[in-house]
DNA sequence: TGACATTATGACCACTCGGTCATATAATAT
DNA sequence: ATATTATATGACCGAGTGGTCATAATGTCA
């Protein structure tokens, strides 16, 4: 955690700092990002910086906490009302979410991207042991529901499941970032929206050929 | 690509400063990679590095394509057999032998990993000037295959499902490289083998609550 | 043996890195 | 005005980077 010192900062000379550390670590990689890049952008000393954080590390697990922070933020009043929701619904809403975060919090989206391709273990491990983890058990619980609930064929792999709308979790977003990247997203909401329940249909009804209509 | 002088080398000597660089790029990702490291590891001075590389792009460049090469070799004898497979076989196949490949080459896995959370981009785009490429428009010619035989339902997008296989690929692959990755692949061939099953049983049945048993 | 081309070497260059520290400045309290 | 505390500063450190180059060693002909 950062200094007291830190805290003690005026507002805007704060951000500044955050905004400019933000920008840096969204682009390079915790070994590659440059603290001597970041007093630059931020127009602060190199003392001044080490009399706000301890070090590198300090520094770089503030940031990613902010991140998350404002991802479990962003993702709370969608998860209050899970229970109401069917799994297809569950699923539905978070990749809508998650591509929505994406487009509404890019700078925080770009983090979590870089911190997903981090190299060196021990930064990593600092950042979790201080947030996350939730997600993972998290799609895990919402296929027990399911389950139990009948929603679900019960030949169905929990583990495999589980894997796939992970890793279709994070494909769904870095495709989008890649792809519209640059676009206004409202102009995209109805592409989203359609390539979203392509999965989802793929997911829930396979690939196979079937006949007549869904039989939802 | 690297100097005449460099295939004059001893085979041993060769063979030695290639091993050293595959290490190290596999173990960090362009930037960090230490061509110091590299002339320590395989014992020759920096100055007769110099003279079989122009530099260190050159080298990655090197590398990175050995490893392409080896992986489309491991993988030729596959395709060469496609045309006869249904789609079902052919995704099955080419999840199992990538899990293969990366038993029996970690090397080449570790380096291809590296490179697909590479961040310096001009790094990437010198490496994907010079080959691959064809493993996403491979899934698509699949798919379209399929659909042509009626293998697969008129509602899937292809698009959807060609993202959707590439993303579970790679994912299968870090999975199990994760999970696996000190113990003797003969020893979990089967659990491999199921997992994958669980897997293609989602992508081509679907999850949702179906009766009776499979309709294949 | 001597001439010539090929290969090997490591000190050296300019630069960047994360981090330190003595010192200067500003703010606050007495 | 003085003493005390909090903050700001940038030269400096040791280490590592990719890359260069004059020089030394080796090999190959005649």
């Amino acid at each position: 955690m950062p200094q007291e010192t830190f805290f003690n900062l005026p507002d805007v000379k704060r951000n500044l700092i955050i905004s400019a550390a933000m920008e840096e670590f969204s682009t390079a990689n915790y070994n590659t990002a440059s603290i001597n890049q970041i007093c630059k952008k931020s127009n602060i000393a190199k003392g001044s910086f080490y009399q706000y954080f301890t070090d590198k590390l300090d520094l770089y697990v503030y940031i990613m906490t902010l991140a998350i922070e404002e991802k479990i933020k962003f993702f709370s009043t969608v998860l209050a009302e899970f229970h109401t929701l069917t799994l297809l619904e569950q699923i539905r809403l978070l990749f809508i979410k998650g591509i929505e975060f994406a487009k509404s919090h890019p700078q925080y989206a770009a983090l979590g991207e870089q911190f997903s391709k981090e190299n060196d273990e021990s930064a990593k491990l600092s950042v979790m042991k201080e947030g996350d983890r939730q997600s993972e058990s998290l799609f895990m619980e919402m296929i027990h529901n399911a389950k139990s609930k009948g929603e679900i064929d019960n030949r169905v792999d929990p583990l495999a499941l589980s894997m796939m709308l992970q890793s279709l979790n994070s494909a769904v977003n870095g495709y989008m970032l890649n792809k519209f990247g640059n676009i206004r997203y409202e102009y995209n909401k109805e592409d989203i929206n359609n390539f979203v329940d392509s999965l989802l249909d793929i997911i829930f009804n396979g690939i196979q050929s079937r006949e007549g209509d869904y039989h939802e």
